[in-house]
DNA sequence: TTGAAAGCGCTAACAC
DNA sequence: GTGTTAGCGCTTTCAA
């Protein structure tokens, strides 16, 4: 009676051990190394186990001591439950919990809130590994995670040289979209793009900024634009970019709203994601413009919505990022690190782009 | 010179401070207490750290003395990746990973592949608790996590009077959406519903078979379902229900490709989830079908594209569920468990429910 | 087949 | 403000 009043400590395989009247290496084996002793001392084992409720040998100390975690950490930009909102982080995560769960490992959400500079939860992070996704390269995270010794693969990030890498040519594949869109005759174009720093601007974005956008992927897919616009003889400068911090198709239409405002005249809204895109489609129905005979709209990442949409957009494989990524850090082969993997990305021509507004009859009188 | 050809042991606290020649206290202070030293000697340690290439203190080493992970994991009963295809899935996980952020805890999703029956991911898994999301109330890897010894919040299963629980009434829920279907003159109805055990079984489903459902979920649906039309005086026995083990719209589709062919006359094809009504749908229009003219289809879950279908379902708080379940596990008032947490759901009548074709018409002369 | 010894790297009382 | 002591619970050579 009186012993039920006590809080029962816990067993523990010493005590467990000690019980048994064996060594700590016996019981220890009876879970790890079923062959390393007698099935009936093995039997003994665990039903005293199960008598003295003791829950088999403790994950964190045995981690301890294998220096081994079972689990990959995953460091997102966003608020952890950003990336269940956003259909490529969906498919990148999707990817990535592939390779996990081929390999038998954990996958950890490290909880990494873009406002607050704390980065305990990625030092407190017991894991064998870290992928980070798309986070602006000041981020004090990804710094963090940097300094911890163990493997990292960077997705969607600047090569840094010193970790592998995944991630696709986004500036190639926005200037062959660009080039797409000149073909059909734009030139006065305006574009819709994601946050380009850690501080909120939601307006026009300056060329200076474009050029110093701390995440990787919008700052190349400008960039991208960029240069093919310059390249037909397009004041680049000139050009209404703009920027807004949540990524969802509000803003999309919104930002969609403050080019049209700033100038009518442009023939192609170009996005930089197809959630900007869908979005910027709203705001064009809403004023009346069909698309594509009064305007041209354009994404980038080939998300299910946008398919059925029928939007123009270039097509990556998120999926399969996120796998490689796995692959990559869970491969231990530390010989060939730091890899770079770029995969590749498909243009596709949707029912969303088409010649400017008298663009084709421009054309039936030219040259 | 020959020093670099040396592996270089890690530094540790311990030699941190033997170096620095103070304490491994004052050394563990510097990180985690930085007022319990002065400044000037913190800035020494960390200077030295840097120096020395020590990484803060290790995070499982941390983790087996203070005997806290800083982790919840998430147990599914699906390949880790399913998770992220099925809608209702991605908001419950959304919801607890808010619940997670929060309280700046990791969410560590366990690999638990239902089809290998090894439990040793559950095992290693370094947590302060587990969340177990809709499993088969005979799943190992459950029964694997009730036996650690850290709370436990089930989600979708049954109440084990143990552990917390968070739900939703699926029986009453689905009682009420007969009831309306009844309502509207149904009487021949076909069902097709989600995986009922952890075997395969693309087919009919016999009343046994329902009963027995080790998915607390399915199994209540389907008993809403018996009772209101037992209740109407339909033999609930003779009702074609038909089980698919994956869950997408191919297998709504089929499930309903094979009801009807079983039974052509049925008036309403009941579905026990959204996605499955959405396949439904596709096949009664690929059999020139109309909705809900020449049938009604009705989904359960209440997801964002059932919505946009005009689905007649059962609106859940997907993302309630999921931050409630956090809440639970994260909230250690231990004097108040085991709880258990039912959240309010709503019958939504949207356009593909209506009066069985010649309904209206049997009304008109009827008594 | 089993056991003894030696830590894995750290934190938390408590004393100085 | 700083150090001493005592483990957290486990695995793993190595020897018996």
């Amino acid at each position: 009676m009186a012993r039920s009043m006590h809080v029962r400590r816990p067993a523990t395989l010493a005590s467990l051990a000690a019980e048994l009247g064996v060594s700590r290496t016996t019981v220890s084996n009876a879970y790890n190394r079923p062959d390393q002793l007698s099935p009936e001392l093995r039997r003994r084992v665990l039903d005293t186990a199960r008598r003295l409720g003791y829950p088999g040998p403790d994950p964190v100390a045995r981690s301890l001591r294998t220096r081994k975690a079972g689990a990959v950490g995953l460091l997102l930009t966003e608020n952890l439950s950003y990336a269940f909102r956003d259909p490529a982080a969906i498919g990148f995560l999707e990817g990535l919990a592939l390779a996990c769960e081929d390999a038998g490992t954990g996958l950890l959400l490290v909880p990494a809130n873009p406002e607050r500079e704390d980065v305990a939860s990625v030092h407190r992070a017991g894991v064998d590994g870290f992928v980070v996704y798309s986070v602006p390269d000041d981020d004090p995270h990804l710094a963090a995670v940097l300094e911890r010794p163990v493997p990292t693969v960077v997705c969607d990030q600047p090569d840094l040289g010193t970790v592998d890498r995944v991630g696709i040519d986004d500036r190639g594949a926005m200037y062959e979209l660009a080039k797409h869109l000149i073909g059909l005759g734009h030139r006065r174009v305006g574009v819709v793009c994601m946050r380009l720093a850690r501080d909120r601007n939601d307006g026009f974005v300056t060329p200076d900024r474009q050029h110093a956008a701390h995440f990787h992927v919008q700052r190349n897919r400008l960039s991208g634009l960029a240069e093919a616009f310059s390249e037909a003889g397009v004041d680049w400068s000139q050009v209404p970019v703009v920027e807004r911090f949540d990524h969802n198709m509000a803003s999309g239409a919104s930002g969609a709203a403050q080019v049209l405002d700033k100038d009518p005249q442009i023939t192609a809204l170009i996005c930089t994601s197809d959630v900007l895109a869908l979005g910027a489609m709203t705001e064009a129905a809403r004023r009346g413009l069909r698309v594509p005979h009064d305007i041209t709209v354009t994404g980038f990442d080939g998300i299910r919505a946008g398919e059925e949409a029928g939007l123009t957009t270039v097509r990556q494989p998120v999926l399969e990022k996120g796998r490689a990524a796995g692959k990559l850090l869970l491969d231990a082969n530390e010989r060939t690190r730091p890899r770079s993997v770029n995969l590749a990305t498909e243009l596709i021509i949707g029912k969303t782009s088409g010649p400017p507004r008298g663009g084709a009859e421009e054309r039936w009188f030219g040259p």
